[in-house]
DNA sequence: ACATCAAGTAAACACTGTATACTAAACACC
DNA sequence: GGTGTTTAGTATACAGTGTTTACTTGATGT
C-alpha cells in the first residue's frame, strides 16, 4: 500500500473539484460557483467536499494560486519561445502573452485581479507572493534586455523619488537588479495591466476599435522608450 | 396631494436603500451585501424592497452608476480648484483627484472596475456610457492643454495604427477633438488606471514603498512627456 | 360611501455554505 | 481472527440568501 498512492487519489479529487469549480464559473461567471453544484458534478454530497477544502474559501485561493501561476507560466513560455540572445524580443513575446492569457482565460484573470466572491477577500500574504512571480519574469528580462543594451531606460522615468528609490532598492538587491530597471518594470505593469484590465471592461474597445492593435502598439512604444 | 411629494418619498426611499447598502459594504466588503440586512437596518420586510428595486442586480446597478458619477464629479472638483487659463494643472489634479477618490472610495471602486456580486455581470451598456463621461473630463481638460500649448504629445505615440485611428476619429469627430489628443488619453487613462488597480490589491506598495510618490511621478511624466 | 390602488407583510420556495452526528469500510496490532 | 482506530463519506439540520405569491392594510379619487 504505498502511502503515495492514497495521497496521489487525495490529490486527483482536490484536482476534480477544481477542475469542476473552473467549469462552473466558466458557464456562470466568476461568482456563479457554488459547492453544493460541485458536489453534484462529482457526485458526492456537499459536505464531503470538505475533507479536500476547509472551506469554500480555501478553494477560492487555491484557484487563485493556480491562476497566478497559469498566467506566470504563460509568460515563461512566450520568453522560451525567443533565444535568450534576443531579451528585447522577449520581453515583447511576454508582454504580448500577458494580454492574450488574460483575454484566453477572462475567468481566471477576473478572479486574480478581481474581487469576484461574496465575502471573500483575497489574503494579501498568499496573492502578493504569487503575483510576485510575475514581475520577476518581467523584471528578469528586462534586465536582461537592458544589460544587451537592446532597450534604453527613458531619462525622465529615472528621476526616482528618494522614498521609492529606498523600497525599490530593498526589492532589487537581491535579484542584482538596478533601482532602474525594477523601476520601468513598474511603470511597464502598471501600463499593461490597465491596458488589459480596461480591455476586460469594455471601456477600450468602443474608443479604439481595435484592442489587439492598440496593445500592440503600446507595447512596441513602451519597449522602444520605456 | 402635490404628486412631487409622492414621488420624492419614493425617492428618499431608493436613496436609503442604497446609502444601508454602502454602508453595508463598507462594513462587510462588496460582497457582503444582502437584501435582507438592507431591510432589517431600515426595519421593513425584504419584500418591501422590490417596490423600489425589481432585484437586487438593479439595486447593484443603480449603486454602480452612482460610484461611476461621483468619481467623475470628483474629477470635475478638481478642475476647478485651478483656473481654466491653467489647464495643464488641471490635467494633473484630476489625474491625482482619480487615485484619491479610489483609495478614499476602495468599495465604490471596486465596485464599479471589479466584478464583485455573486452571479451580477455588469451591463455593459449601462457601464461604459458611465465610464465615459471620465473619458470625456480627461479629454476636454487634455484637449485644452494640447490647444494651449502646455502639454507635447509625444512623436512615438502618433504612430497609431490605421485601424485604431479610424475607429478614434469617429469617437473624437463629434468632440472637435484631435485623434492624437483622444490617442493620449487612452494611454494616459490606462497608465493611472493600471497604477491604482495594482496599488488597490497591495501589488505595488510592497515593491514601491511610498506608492503615493510613485504615483505623482507616474502623473508628472505623464503630462510631461506624453 | 364606495371602488381603486399603493405599500407593505407573512409565508413559502429554492437555493446557499457549513456543523454535527453517524455509518461503513479499510487498516494496524496482538 | 477479533479488536480498536482511522478514513471517507452520508444524512440531517441550521442559518442565511434572493425572490414569488397571496393577502392585508390605509390612503386616495369620484
Amino acid at each position: 500500500m504505498p502511502r503515495s498512492r492514497v495521497v496521489a487519489e487525495y490529490e486527483k479529487m482536490q484536482n476534480d473539484i477544481k477542475t469542476s469549480a473552473r467549469r462552473q464559473m466558466a458557464a456562470h461567471g466568476t461568482a456563479g460557483l457554488s459547492l453544493r453544484a460541485i458536489a453534484r458534478e462529482l457526485d458526492v454530497s456537499a459536505p464531503a467536499l470538505y475533507r479536500y477544502f476547509p472551506n469554500l474559501d480555501a478553494l477560492i485561493t487555491a484557484l487563485i494560486l493556480d491562476g497566478f501561476n497559469a498566467l506566470a507560466d504563460a509568460l515563461e513560455a512566450a520568453e522560451r519561445t525567443l533565444p535568450p540572445t534576443e531579451p528585447r524580443a522577449q520581453l515583447r513575446a511576454a508582454l504580448l502573452a500577458y494580454r492574450a492569457w488574460a483575454l484566453s482565460h477572462p475567468i481566471d484573470f477576473q478572479l486574480i485581479y478581481g474581487n469576484p466572491i461574496p465575502g471573500y477577500v483575497a489574503p494579501a500574504e498568499v496573492t502578493v507572493p504569487a503575483a510576485t512571480r510575475q514581475l520577476e519574469i518581467l523584471g528578469r528580462i528586462t534586465d536582461r534586455a537592458f544589460a544587451a543594451g537592446q532597450i534604453v531606460l527613458r531619462r525622465e522615468l529615472t528621476e526616482i523619488p528618494p522614498s521609492v528609490r529606498a523600497q525599490l532598492a530593498r526589492i532589487a538587491e537581491p535579484y542584482g537588479t538596478s533601482v532602474e530597471v525594477l523601476h520601468t518594470c513598474m511603470l511597464g505593469w502598471t501600463r499593461i495591466h490597465g491596458a488589459i484590465q480596461l480591455e476586460l471592461f469594455g471601456h477600450t474597445p468602443p474608443v479604439v476599435g481595435d484592442p489587439a492593435a492598440f496593445y500592440e502598439q503600446l507595447v512596441d512604444a513602451l519597449i522602444e522608450t520605456g
